[in-house]
DNA sequence: TCCAGAGATGAATCCACCC
DNA sequence: GGGGTGGATTCATCTCTGG
């Protein structure tokens, strides 16, 4: 169900303890009339934000939570995702509407995004707050892989404790050790890791703030099974009706832009998600390079990357605006060829001076295999030591290129 | 230098603008008083955290930072280690007190922890609070490596926007691309993964709450310079104290307990910090599996476990008590040797029954190939579509074992 | 029924020791 | 000596029990 107006004066029309699970994701607290376009230009979302402090905004969402606390089942809860600049006032007002009692997690989605050059840490997270409506809520425990550290044959073992009262690991008397029950993995926690839904995704519907539906897909499997409702009053595009319809959750958003509405009932004829292949493969699938190629760049204090064929990392030069891309030779490569793909990428990004550095062990003596042809500007060296020099005669003679 | 003393007290002899970088780690708000034992069981911490109510944690708190607002240089900055139950009134009174005008950021420490089997997810991160005395604080920024997914050759282009305001990339008339000045990495994000002080780690020196010195070292390298003033009005057993020793920071430390006092100073005479494997190496070295294998056992929902020779993971079954451990032929293995590989994983720790998925194309038409020797309990499976019915046949016949 | 204290838990690390 | 692995130790724990 999708209702178009004020969630205040939509959620009294909805009955006492009907609700399994509400998320909400609610205006920010901003002072100013926002209006975003969308991605196609062809809409703009007005965002009437316009609060006169920040009293007022709690005010605003705690009214909203009164309600939402009355529909919602004895064993359901609630999610708010929090803005930045406010969440220690919204979490102010869920203590009071919900009770410090059920505070459930500060759940912390994580993110990794492009840099603005501002002063200061690079804001890379969203505070998402989770609080029950008693402690009798619903929750199905989800596992994750464990560490690659763990020690699995040890935790798997029983265990006594001593007479100082410290906990060893039972052995019987001819030295075996004793098994545990079977084990599930590591319990969720609540640090989710999910990439920001990138801005080329085909899930994306042109609707700023819009949110993956993998994030609500987690949170949704976490507090409901099949058949139960999900509501979110502050719908927008639609993603946490997508999720739900995608779980086979029954669903009920409000939202009060009709634009938001139209968006979000042609969104749900065909719900999909993207598949990320990034938290699919996980990061190491990335991972094109071995553990020396990183060692090397690591000891030279070069900047690695990881996507590029010919190019595996870049120098930090001072005194001059040219990158200097630099790649290392792989095992299995001949110079030839490190060389080439070296040069391919350069030219195509149109770095003025590559660096190949050598790593096979015929060695010549020279500081450097000098410029090997001086129109590709391409320089070979086959001994790291050199480098710091090698570093410094840049320095000097690349602000004059 | 460091003070025993109430930090309220001490810190009113300190000079108005006279320090850099303000670090606190208060008491937590618990309602009774805390007693918490070394590990040697020599020494026993009290903390006096008998607050009434919230509200006067608070008022005991934002006394002292008024204090510290006094003391802290104009380019100053402090960071707040929060209580989890309570950040939300730290944040508050740290609005009251510096303005948010000043707030910087709230830095997510997150960690992996022992779990314990809570309902709920398990709580893995604590939260630093990033005021400034003004907008004219210190920074040093600090840079990162790119993620592995980042496409660098885009990094490096120049962009520009276009009529409608939206950014694209620059290119010049003949259709190259401009570059961009040289880029340092990504800037450092708020989040920061460090592993929680480990319980063996030999920077342990048997303080409860005791931080890793690399947090520290992260705070004082962000916000000081050589020769700065560092400041822990609670500094406990002292780890902000080694670390700014360690980065040649001179340091001032508080603390009410005589203990800690003791011990910070003992601590000081010889500072150290233990080398962190794991964040040294990163996780990726301890992955000893590949891709390939780490797909299987997504695809069966096997939990994948590393540091095991014959065993790639664990079966999750139902009715059951006993684990179940799986290995995943791998393409240069004989099914002899992978064979004896989980065998002699698998009477290692007393499982009773291992399952090899064969991976070689030499297919037999069996459902499996049967148990293989009986008295071994080995089963081998050479087509994975047939794993769901082997599992009910587990979860049916396991719990006779 | 509530609270205090005992007892069980459980995975992540580093360390020590082994070959 | 170096790579592998068994073990120790931890929790501002969590749950259960008994008065």
């Amino acid at each position: 169900m999708i209702i178009q107006g004020d969630c205040l004066i939509k959620l009294k029309e909805i009955d006492d303890e009907s609700i399994d699970l509400i998320y909400l994701d609610p205006p920010f607290y901003t002072q100013k009339k926002q209006s975003l376009i969308s991605r196609d230009n062809s809409k703009e979302y007005f965002f009437d934000d316009a609060w006169e402090n920040v009293e007022s905004y709690k005010k605003y969402i705690q009214d909203r939570l009164v309600e939402c606390k009355r529909v919602l089942k004895n064993t359901g809860s609630l999610f708010l995702h929090c803005d930045r600049t406010a969440s220690h006032h919204l979490r102010l007002a869920l203590d009071e509407v919900f009770d410090s009692i059920n505070f459930q997690s500060e759940i912390i989605w994580s993110y990794k995004r492009w840099s603005n050059s501002k002063k200061g840490l690079l804001n890379s997270h969203q505070t998402i707050y989770f609080y029950s409506k008693s402690p009798e809520f619903k929750f199905n425990k989800i596992f994750e892989s464990y560490s690659p550290t763990t020690n699995i044959d040890q935790i798997f073992q029983k265990r006594v404790r001593d007479e100082n009262g410290k906990t060893k690991y039972k052995k019987s008397d001819d030295g075996e050790s004793e098994l545990m029950e079977q084990k599930m993995g590591v319990p969720l926690s609540d640090v989710w890791e999910i990439p920001y839904l990138n801005p080329k995704a085909t899930e994306r519907v042109g609707y700023p703030t819009q949110k993956p539906v993998i994030l609500l897909e987690k949170i949704i499997h976490l507090v409901t099974d099949k058949g139960d409702i999900v509501l979110d009053p502050f719908c927008g595009s639609g993603t946490t009706l997508v999720a739900a319809s995608l779980l086979e959750r029954k669903y009920i958003g409000i939202d009060i832009s009709k634009d938001a509405i139209e968006l979000t009932k042609t969104r749900l004829k065909n719900p999909m998600k993207s598949e990320s292949a990034l938290l699919k493969n996980g990061k190491e699938a990335y991972m094109n390079q071995d553990q020396k190629v990183l060692e090397i760049l690591n000891e030279i204090d070069a900047i690695p990357v990881q996507r590029n064929k010919g190019i595996d990392g870049f120098l930090k030069i001072k005194n001059t605006m040219r990158p200097v891309p630099i790649k290392i030779q792989r095992e299995k490569e001949t110079l030839e060829i490190a060389k080439d793909l070296l040069l391919k990428a350069s030219k195509k990004n149109g770095f003025q001076l590559g660096i190949l550095v050598k790593t096979n062990n015929t060695q010549t003596n020279s500081l450097f295999k000098a410029i090997d042809t001086p129109k590709d500007n391409l320089m070979i060296i086959d001994n790291l030591k050199n480098l710091p020099k090698i570093k410094a005669l840049l320095e000097h003679n690349l602000a004059l290129l």
